[in-house]
DNA sequence: CGGTGTGAAGTTGTTCACAGCT
DNA sequence: AGCTGTGAACAACTTCACACCG
């Protein structure tokens, strides 16, 4: 299935290491903002909420950036991981969807600040279309697959109603992007070569409220059984044949 | 002995299953909607995108739940997650931060169709106090402690610049919150028994650039060196040798 | 048969602890 | 001395494969 291991190469960089380069290069960027010339995985390890001992580990994917006895040299470091993360090109952003969310993404300045340029903006409906949002004009979604070629925008925002992702993704895939980050609350069924990264709003209330509950009930079992009116037992209901 | 099953019963649910029932609750959703009365743990993975032995291993951690040869009772699972993920109560949340995206959040219909009601909103500008989004009047951040005593806010949004993050979590945790959603790009200190999910959108399209960019260049070694000269040889391998 | 529930094997990620470099 | 880099132990998660049941 999806096996990333080509037989390893310097390049054979695990994903939960992937995840947290972002975390220690925010870090490294406020610590170069003070002014602070070097740091221990220590020091770094406080500043991006995790482990020192994984903080040397994944470092030391990229290579052997640190000097012993020292540190690791700032500068370098943001260099060497904004590399890595491919942040040193900038890469045409698209977002599909102005509603709400939508033109909170565009108006997030987060996007542009590293490597990310917001270089279209799409909507299906005639009312949204034209307006301009952070220097955009919205574009009707039909242009899609045009824009998409024509300004060599390489990752895409889905930030449309359920209804309508599935959809959107399955245009964009077809005009050749293979980077997808969707808000819509819906599992997209991509080719594998494409890679969908997602963010659920609801989703991550929901474990919140998991853990919440926990904590509240000290863990008593509670009762295992359906609001009586339900009146529901397991071994029926499912008698009718087709 | 950090260990995050303690004095658990039985009722020691893995993380990535807690982080998975959402998923299936809603494909279970989208079944019922449509009238499905039983489902396999084949479909129900097809749904949300899983493996099959990952669905019936996830749905075994909640109880005996299926019928061997049949598959899954829909309406019978949909209590049961929800049950476990403590959806059957309300939870009144509430959002700081009325910025582009704290308005999107209010607006947002996911949210409330789920035991979640947003129960308050606030914003430190006095320009947008009082302003009324999504049925609520904005209050002043002042007011975050009263409030959520008064309203049983059990989980605080954090939709605030980077800078004022850090303090609404001292405050609402505080005021008894232990549960955080943090849409601010910082790493927020907290005591052990809070709980804190992070949505950080622009970590998620650096990782997806990281995975275009390897996508891109098929897997030669790039110049590993400064733009300028900083004199870093690298100088590897002889790892081993213990 | 068809499909769940689950030991066992396999994979990935985390943490420890220390050798070895500066 | 101090701190990195990393094998090795450990822990979590995933997948397989099959016994068992309806």
């Amino acid at each position: 299935m999806i096996r990333r291991t080509h037989h390893a190469r310097d390049r054979g960089i695990p994903d939960a290491t992937v995840a947290r380069l972002p975390l220690y290069l925010r870090a490294l960027n406020a610590l170069a903002e003070r002014g602070t010339l070097t740091v221990s995985s220590e020091e770094l390890a406080a500043a991006a909420g995790v482990n020192s001992a994984k903080v040397r580990k994944d470092l030391s994917h990229l290579g052997s950036y640190g000097t012993r006895g020292v540190g690791y040299d700032v500068q370098y470091l943001i260099y060497q991981i904004s590399r890595e993360l491919g942040l040193t090109q900038d890469w045409a952003v698209a977002i599909v969807g102005v509603g709400n969310l939508g033109r909170a993404l565009a108006n997030y300045g987060g996007f542009v600040s590293r490597g990310f340029r917001i270089a279209a903006l799409f909507d299906a409906d005639p009312a949204v279309v034209g307006e301009r949002i952070a220097g955009l004009v919205v574009e009707h979604v039909d242009a899609l697959e045009s824009v998409i070629k024509d300004r060599g925008i390489s990752i895409v925002v889905i930030a449309t109603p359920a209804s309508a992702a599935q959809d959107v993704c399955d245009r964009v895939i077809a005009a050749g992007v293979t980077s997808i980050l969707n808000f819509a609350p819906v599992v997209l069924a991509v080719p594998p070569e494409v890679n969908v990264r997602k963010v659920d709003l609801s989703i991550e209330l929901q474990i919140l409220a998991f853990h919440e509950q926990r904590k509240a009930n000290g863990g008593p079992i509670m009762a295992d059984q359906w609001p009586d009116e339900v009146g529901h037992v397991r071994e029926r209901s499912m008698g009718a044949g087709s």
